[in-house]
DNA sequence: GCGGTCAAGACGAACG
DNA sequence: CGTTCGTCTTGACCGC
């Protein structure tokens, strides 16, 4: 296998959950230390073509041995010696990233059901993962920040649905209103009257306009009985005209 | 600790 | 069937 290959293959191997991968990123290429054991490896980049391929062909590879024990030892035998390379240029310039296994996603979730802080359970949570603690607390930060973004999307949906729903009510309204007026004064100005001057005799139920100036007080005048009733004020003076 | 962002890796669809 | 491309997920980092 030739260098790259291993290198690649070290880093996907390590990428699965075996070890952990620190990433130190610099102008000129990438330095990935290996923390356990403790191991500073510098993967050659992998952005050609030629890379691409020999990347999903390791990537199949792995996946079929990924439990074997006996390869990763190999593989790391053969990096230890290979890949500790010469300081060159082509250092892995695109950072490895570690993907948690189930069990510790799974753990994870455990915890954060029971409280999606950390603190007091860090150091210890991080070691029955076999993690540094620096990534548990990320992991929580990660989690708490998007189960937010959820709740965020959960809820702005709900608003525009009873946003949807108080403009349908709102349409529905503004046609009854219209029809009432059609219906009562086909012929008049109360058709283009503004609703708060609008009102409906409570003995016959039908809409009356209201005069722009009342002679009396409106003290003994009923209040709306709430929101979207102002077309039901009853003006006692608008009824006795009316009726 | 949070919000914003980057980037690796997974995954599915489309294509030859 | 293998490859490519677009999208999504998620580990990590940075600045506040």
């Amino acid at each position: 296998m030739e260098q790259e290959e291993v290198g690649l293959a070290l880093g996907l191997s390590l990428g699965s959950g075996h070890h952990q991968l620190k990433e130190q990123p610099s102008p000129s290429s990438h330095s990935c230390t290996l923390l356990e054991p403790s191991l500073s490896l510098r993967l050659p980049a992998k952005d050609s073509p030629a890379a691409r391929v020999r990347i999903a062909a390791v990537k199949r590879e792995l996946r079929m041995e990924e439990d074997d024990e006996a390869t990763d030892r190999a593989l790391y035998s053969v990096a230890s010696s290979a890949l500790v390379a010469p300081d060159d240029d082509e250092g892995c310039n695109s950072r490895k990233k570690l993907r948690l296994t189930k069990e510790q996603s799974a753990l994870l979730e455990d915890r954060f059901k029971e409280h999606s802080t950390l603190n007091p359970q860090k150091a210890a949570l991080a070691k029955q993962l076999n993690l540094r603690p620096r990534q548990v607390e990320v992991w929580f930060q990660n989690r708490r920040a998007r189960t937010k973004l959820k709740q965020t999307e959960v809820d702005c949906e709900l608003l525009k649905r009873c946003c949807e729903t108080l403009t349908e009510e709102n349409r529905r309204l503004h046609r009854e209103l219209q029809q009432l007026r059609t219906l009562n004064h086909p012929h008049t100005a109360a058709f283009f009257m503004p609703a708060a001057t609008l009102s409906i005799c409570p003995s016959c139920e039908r809409l009356t306009g209201a005069p722009a100036t009342t002679t009396t007080n409106g003290a003994d005048r009923p209040k709306a009985s709430g929101p979207g009733r102002a077309t039901h004020l009853f003006n006692p003076f608008a009824n006795s005209a009316a009726c």
